[in-house]
DNA sequence: TAGTGGTCTAGACCACATG
DNA sequence: ATGTGGTCTAGACCACTAA
């Protein structure tokens, strides 16, 4: 089961490092560049790394500073480290972990940007459920959104949103143009923190409709709530997607 | 939306620290405790905690020890930093993130021990689609397995494995007492990565009947690629959920 | 300005895997 | 016996936030 493939030195491809005050910090220079490495195939999967503390006198570093960088590729998936044998670049190549975006940028990303529908746009003060997913009391004013999302002509998925007080003044114009997380990042919102339940369920007359599919045709459904970088909830959302367009990636690293 | 309780300086709840030999490591004796003083509620959600340099002066630790105590608690989504402001417990409860353990051990935990059908169980030369996924050469030996899982006479999901050449001789007794994520790592697997893809579609009239639900009926589907520690596969599983009894829960940290 | 976490150094010893 | 990552120390300076 072991791999044991010859240690693999690369040269100098750690430039010069960037030590002025304000700079990127060292072991995130250290760590993009390996990342590159690893992306261009220059570090091929399957090496194993020189050791820590070689690359560290080498790159003229301290230890923890380039373990640090190492560690930031392990919890990305890209490395595998061992005690008593070595650090290893992994065998396979694994996609990018379910993370803290919108569905927006997500496909903005991948060249295909979609369209937004708002379908409703109100601020009514909370019921005791509202009230229970946002951590508020009863009555507080929140903002209810629903709305469609489309790539093309094609509708992708049915997003129910509620956010509390500070950011009832969202408006419409804001969500199309921008995206709902944008806007909230725009206003300063850090995110720490999201808590996802991913199921799937029956589609409904309603959603089938607004969905351009048929009652009863199963649809992939996500709560989540999300907290920012205070431990506040931001936002509490109650999402359908169409399951032949869209799905959930994750990679899991183990602790 | 900033929020600052005061400080709150936890006694020498710190008891003893054992630095003998072989020991949990400091770092993981003080995460324990402060763990458990947020469980019991000894750390109120919001609270904030006494600042680094002090806490290490204190506990009689260097700083960069503690640091990493409390470095483990916010990747867990127990606490929060921020620069200039201090380390607060988080406002709400999280649940446990999705991680690398099978449904077996999950359902297991929750007091409802599921039973298990092995459906089929063969060993077979790797055609394309499965040499891709297993990344190993079309024609090395692989076991296919099919179970059905049960919650009482209720069935559950339906599983679908695949594993490569070392693993060809689980047996089908060692699948239902021990299941296979337990029979992996009783046989030296130390999982360090695992890549999910979740989904939805319409039961088939086979799956239906086997699930007991109609067909067309809505599933939820994982696929999931799982490598050891030395970036191998061990395991490739297509699997479908009955979504009325199962749904995938993760917490997401932002980085 | 004061206080916080973020980064960094230059070492040290220990635990584990391999030959 | 050797080489690896894992843990730990005792400091230092910087960047950000708040008052």
């Amino acid at each position: 089961m072991a791999r044991e493939p010859e240690t693999e030195l690369p040269a100098e491809f750690f430039g010069p490092l960037d030590r002025s005050p304000g700079a990127v910090p060292l072991y995130v220079q250290i760590a993009r560049k390996l990342e590159a490495a690893i992306a261009t195939g220059t570090l091929v999967a399957g090496t194993r790394l020189e050791n820590e503390v070689a690359m560290a006198k080498r790159i003229g570093l301290s230890r923890p500073t380039v373990r640090q960088a190492i560690q930031d590729l392990v919890d990305k998936g890209l490395l595998v480290r061992r005690r008593g044998i070595g650090t290893q670049v992994i065998q396979r190549p694994v996609a990018r972990p379910v993370d803290l975006t919108s569905l927006y940028e997500d496909l903005e990303k991948s060249g295909n940007p979609p369209s937004t529908v708002v379908l409703s746009h109100r601020v009514e003060a909370a019921d005791a459920e509202t009230a229970e997913r946002l951590g508020v009391p009863v009555g507080t004013p929140s903002l209810h959104l629903r709305r469609l999302r489309l790539v093309g002509s094609t509708p992708l998925a049915l997003l129910h949103n509620v956010l509390p007080a500070p950011f009832t003044d969202i408006t419409a114009d804001e969500l199309v143009s921008t995206g709902l997380y944008a806007t909230l990042r725009s206003r300063g919102v850090v995110f720490s923190i999201a808590q996802q339940r991913i199921g799937a369920k029956a589609a409904e007359d309603s959603e089938a409709e607004l969905l351009n599919i048929d009652p009863g045709s199963p649809l992939l459904t996500m709560n989540r709530t999300a907290l920012d970088h205070s431990g506040d909830i931001v936002e509490w959302g109650d999402h359908c997607y169409r399951p032949d367009l869209y799905s959930f990636e994750t990679t899991l690293i183990s602790r």
